[in-house]
DNA sequence: CGCCACTTTGAATTAGCTCAAATTCCGTGG
DNA sequence: CCACGGAATTTGAGCTAATTCAAAGTGGCG
């Protein structure tokens, strides 16, 4: 792999192009070694990974209560925060989508996240003063702005707001976890069959439908996303295509339907299994 | 890209045995337990990145003082928590050396990260309620367990303690993204170059010395982590060899000096040069 | 209507993987 | 102390998934 930075241009950070958010790597994480799995039907990892609609909502509700934190209106290619930023503030996205991206001091460039409707945005910037990377909008959206200091106080009269915090710390922590995995370990077909799973369950965790999502994103930014090439992505989605696994609208190349999303995962079994006999890792 | 998890396994996440370097009697480990170690000499430029050895010596004193944590003697193999076990602790890793392992319903198995003294573990626990992964020690050492609710009580007496927290949560997640972006936009020989440049720099920052380093990992998980196969793993170590920018030990591989840091960043750029003309990523 | 950015698809190339064999290590037991 | 055996490492030789290069197609928008 290694996909190079060079000529094809990640596109678009400022761009005008609407939009886009995420998916990430889904997928199912382990099945407890021991452990209570939750929810049914949805991705053991999904399940608990992020807070659904319903639990979003309070957590809005909690932070507009106590700390009526400003808003900010974005349109795709507004910079939320730059990398080496002065960290001041935590942002919570309320509606919109952003892409999370990495610099290098070399110029590599790598979209490192992406975030839907109750992300919190900003953590990086905690632990030098600064923030690390970009955030960048891919869509018009709102996010409200949450002064770190005023947020640190405020917690200390509420636990129940730090807690929330460490959990979406956490979920941060696992997700990134996660696309490592899958970039390191799936390849190419079942990385992009994971990618749009991975977006239609962060869009069903939000009470927005899922058979039908619109890849705010460029070839080449899930391309940079997955850790391949825009081209690998258009054969990949082609391929899924072909097996009927999506279909794309009738126009434009960007509205992606899922008739059936076990049968993505079903897929990226089959991508697995393909080359691979046995594991029995450990 | 992307190894097959299968027939090379990763060598033994929940077993007992000794697994490997047995060699970890024969050579300078890290420092004794309490000594706070200044960290002189310590590269500028990683100096920033995090805690100095002065820096985690004094959040070591604050948290003994302010909890006085239970300790648990680790060693090799030793699993302090598997993924789905149920989230109670945090732990510091007050000496020793482990690795986080993500793991997937599937049989995949992950290396997602690599700690040393000072850092923190169990993080990912927080947000569901059960740990997500399996923290393995690679070598004997000392973790300070910290009970997490009490933890936070602590937190709410001492706002510094809460600080360092929140920093070492976000230094992870900086950490998980540079990750990806290493597997994402390096070719195999840098990433090696990378790894090792890394841990260097990771005992320089705690003091210890960083030209004579000790892999406490096979070329398996090494390759794991990196998102290669131990074959490329080996081939670009015997590569940096050959280009004298490493040395092994005269018995066992496993020994690695480095002459010259800065050459071995300047041999990530070669790889990176070597094949991007310009990036102007805009 | 026409430009421009994005996408698709094909063909050639290659980095890294797979398979295989030889070598070195290291722990164990005689 | 030395021989034996399993594990890790190295190295070579194909092979292949994915990249690179190139060209044609499509859609959005001024």
């Amino acid at each position: 792999m290694h996909n190079t930075p060079s000529a094809q241009t990640l596109v678009a950070s400022t761009s005008t192009e609407f939009h886009a958010h995420s998916v990430g790597l889904a997928h199912p994480r382990q099945v407890p070694r021991k452990a209570a799995m939750p929810a049914v039907g949805m991705d053991a990892n999904e399940a608990g990974q992020a807070l659904g609609g319903q639990a979003i909502a309070e957590v809005l509700q909690l932070l507009n209560d106590t700390l009526a934190p400003q808003r900010r209106i974005v349109r795709a290619g507004d910079v939320l925060y730059h990398a080496g930023d002065r960290f001041a503030n935590l942002y919570i996205l309320n509606t919109g989508f952003f892409k999370i991206v990495n610099l290098s001091p070399d110029g590599r460039e790598q979209v490192v996240g992406l975030n839907f409707r109750g992300d919190w945005l900003g953590f990086d910037g905690i632990a030098h003063g600064h923030y690390s990377c970009d955030a960048i909008a891919m869509d018009t959206g709102e996010v409200w702005i949450v002064d770190y200091e005023a947020l640190m106080a405020a917690c200390m009269q509420r636990p129940s707001l730090l807690a929330v915090i460490h959990q979406a710390m956490s979920r941060e922590i696992g997700r990134d976890r996660d696309s490592l995995m899958s970039v390191c370990t799936l390849p190419a077909d079942a990385r992009v069959a994971q990618f749009l799973r991975h977006w239609a369950d962060s869009l069903a965790r939000r009470g927005m439908r899922a058979d039908q999502i619109t890849l705010r994103m460029t070839r080449a930014e899930i391309g940079n996303y997955l850790g391949m090439t825009l081209e690998t992505v258009s054969r990949a989605l082609s391929k899924l295509a072909r097996e009927n696994l999506i279909e794309f609208a009738e126009k434009g190349r960007r509205e992606v339907r899922i008739p059936d999303l076990n049968a993505l995962s079903a897929f990226m079994q089959r991508c697995l299994g393909s080359a691979c006999p046995a594991p029995t890792l450990q």
